[in-house]
RNA sequence: GUUUCUGUAGCUCAGCAGGAUAGAGCGUCCGCCUCCUAAGCGGAAGGCCGUGGGUUCGAAUCCCGCCAGGAACGCCA
């Protein structure tokens, strides 16, 4: 990275002209009309020193260009107005850096050492309710946090925690056990083997938990049954486990198609479920704490803190009916977590929604030792997204939109796009070809369109504007790289081979060489801050500079064979970066489109 | 009410480890397809960065107040 190179030289200077070398670091310039790079560290470093910045930085300066070594990078270092350090480097120096990027594995981006594990939980489904748009976000922002720090070199671990263990599938139980009594589930008295077929069909189930859901609130015996079923079940009723096995088969065959098609995957498939057998060791450390108590009939944790702005309400553990809930099962997963894994960082990658709720997990683990003071827990929020009345989307109907269909949608748009594209080129894909592009179009279309705002910001879902195929959006993006890609076949076609990186003979050029350095630290800063947006960012701003490269240079018809092969070399450098950036967002990039 | 997130161009959003002239996309206007994909490129217009203070040599960025919008505030997840 050549801001940090540059700041070792700087901080040298700094060093041997007598002022303390931390003023000495350097960042890419906010002038690119004026220099490079720049470093702003005589201005706070006159305060210190008394004197005038411009005395500090001409000294540094002076210092600088001293050094033997400073030949090989800098072209020029000057003092402008106050203080600034103003630094533009040799194009040997560009290529030089490039060269060692690009030939890199890893594109030079260095790998943490000791790495500890991080556990990311997200995803986060329910079982037997079909997943629905609130679940998008979670799925496309946890992938690619998820990403990022495995290729920063953490042991990443994304366990989806199913929400398999709650009150709705107490819901189901009951219900299907007032529709279907005889079944062997609800028999007390019955031994032996269950079916090994499930008594309902995957359209059954999305059928039952609406239906029972909006009876429970009109009937009270209907909600009392739930409870109690939930009850029953987390208490180890053999019935409703195997019933409960079924429901969970079932639903999780349509819960990994839908995250295929998001391009999520999930290291652990675990869920609430799976902690339910370190809730009591959980529990018991709170009770040797002497931190339960009972409230009104259920027993709670107290999470408040002497400093605290807002009353924060206990921590539920146990409901007055005696069943456990989600802050139960969280807490006890973080039990488990630690045993299991041993982790640096738990992240939470769910709905700003739940800040309070993580708050007093948290808290709750924290006071009570069940995690110690290396371990940090983090609820990494995000915004909804809406539909452009700003209230959380909708379908037209205004009942909750499918996952499944919200991708349908976007895929059936990109399709139309790329028949319409194909028929104004002339071209002539076949059915397959259109279908396989259309889900990787689609899913680009929706993974920038999410990935490209703020998380904490909500932002409205427009289809039209996501899935324009122009500007800012995930389909631009994927064109400028299949258009490297064609470039690259083309050349391979010719039986050209790559060669020696030469110096830039452009503006643009030069500058995609800068770009292709500020890599490492977009993915540093999006690591951070854990936001995927700056990487967004990054990959389309590379994007529009390889635009602007061809409207100046033209590489196939370029008769300088050297020069050729030297942008060919370019050209490997950029795909790399653009495939590492996009495959870090979860996006697939095609060979055609 | 309390807490929290958000407020930047007509619209949708970046920028917020403080730095020199605040950036994109869409929309509007002008120009560019005998040449690797025009899903593109070049250019123009458009902003007292919600508001008032404070800290600082320097604030869209940090702190405080206020205004506006969203969200959360005990047995759903």
């Amino acid at each position: 990275m050549l801001t940090k190179k540059l700041t070792e030289l700087l901080q040298k200077a700094f060093d041997e002209a007598g002022y303390d070398p931390k003023y000495g670091e350097v960042v890419v310039s906010g002038r690119p009309d004026l220099c490079q790079f720049q470093c702003n560290g005589a201005m706070p470093a006159a305060k210190e020193y008394k004197k005038a910045p411009f005395m500090i930085s001409d000294d540094v300066v002076e210092k600088l260009l001293s050094f033997d070594e400073t030949k090989d990078y800098i072209e020029t270092a000057e003092t402008i107005k106050p203080g600034f350090i103003n630094m533009t480097l040799t194009d040997a120096c560009l290529v030089r850096n490039t060269k060692e990027l690009g030939d890199n594995e890893r594109l030079g981006i260095e790998e943490i050492d000791n790495p500890s594990t991080i556990v990311i939980d997200y995803g986060g489904p329910n079982i037997a309710k079909p997943l629905h748009v609130g679940h998008l976000r979670t799925a496309i922002i946890g992938e690619s946090i998820k990403r990022l720090m495995k290729f920063l070199g953490y042991k990443v671990i994304g366990d989806i925690h199913l929400g398999d263990w709650g009150l709705q599938m107490g819901m189901i139980i009951s219900e299907i056990k007032r529709t279907k009594p005889d079944l062997p589930y609800f028999d007390s008295s019955f031994v032996g083997e269950y079916p090994k077929e499930a008594p309902f069909t995957l359209a059954d189930l999305e059928e039952i938990y609406p239906r029972v859901s909006a009876k429970s609130k009109e009937d009270a015996q209907v909600y009392q049954e739930a409870k109690e079923a939930t009850y029953e079940l987390q208490n180890g009723n053999k019935g409703y486990m195997a019933l409960w096995q079924h429901i969970v088969n079932v639903s999780l065959v349509d819960v990994k198609k839908n995250y295929d098609r998001l391009n999520v995957d999930f290291d652990l498939w675990y869920g609430e479920s799976t902690s339910h057998k370190y809730i009591e060791p959980a529990v018991e450390i709170l009770k040797q704490k002497g931190s339960l108590r009972e409230s009104d009939g259920a027993m709670v944790v107290d999470v408040t803190r002497p400093d605290d702005k807002k009353e924060i309400p206990p921590m539920i553990i146990y409901k007055s009916d005696g069943s456990v809930i989600y802050g139960t099962t969280d807490l006890a997963t973080i039990y488990q977590r630690v045993k299991d894994f041993d982790p640096s960082h738990i992240l939470y990658v769910v709905d700003s929604r739940q800040a309070t709720h993580f708050t007093q997990v948290f808290r709750c683990a924290e006071d009570n030792e069940i995690i110690n003071a290396n371990v940090s827990l983090e609820h990494i929020g995000f915004g909804t997204m809406n539909g452009k009345d700003g209230k959380p989307f909708k379908t037209r109907a205004g009942g909750i939109l499918r996952l499944s269909d919200l991708i349908d949608m976007v895929e059936g748009n990109a399709k139309e796009k790329i028949i319409a594209n194909a028929k104004e080129r002339g071209a002539d894909p076949d059915q397959d070809e259109i279908i396989a592009a259309s889900k990787i179009i689609g899913l680009a279309t929706l993974k920038y369109a999410d990935l490209s705002n703020y998380r904490m910001k909500d932002y409205v879902f427009d289809l039209d504007k996501f899935s324009s195929f122009e500007g800012k959006t995930g389909p631009y993006i994927l064109y400028s790289t299949v258009r490297i890609k064609n470039i690259i076949r083309k050349l391979e076609e010719s039986g050209f081979s790559k060669g020696q990186l030469l110096e830039p003979k452009s503006q643009v050029e030069r500058d995609i060489l800068l770009k292709l350095d500020g890599f490492e630290s977009v993915l540093q800063m999006a690591a951070r801050d854990r936001a995927p947006n700056v990487i967004c960012e990054y990959v389309y701003d590379l994007a529009t500079l390889m635009s602007t490269f061809y409207h100046k240079h033209h590489i196939i018809n370029e008769e300088n064979q050297d020069q050729k092969a030297s942008w060919y070399t370019l050209l490997t450098y950029v795909l790399a970066t653009l495939e590492l950036g996009l495959d870090i967002l979860g996006i697939i990039v095609p060979e055609k489109m």
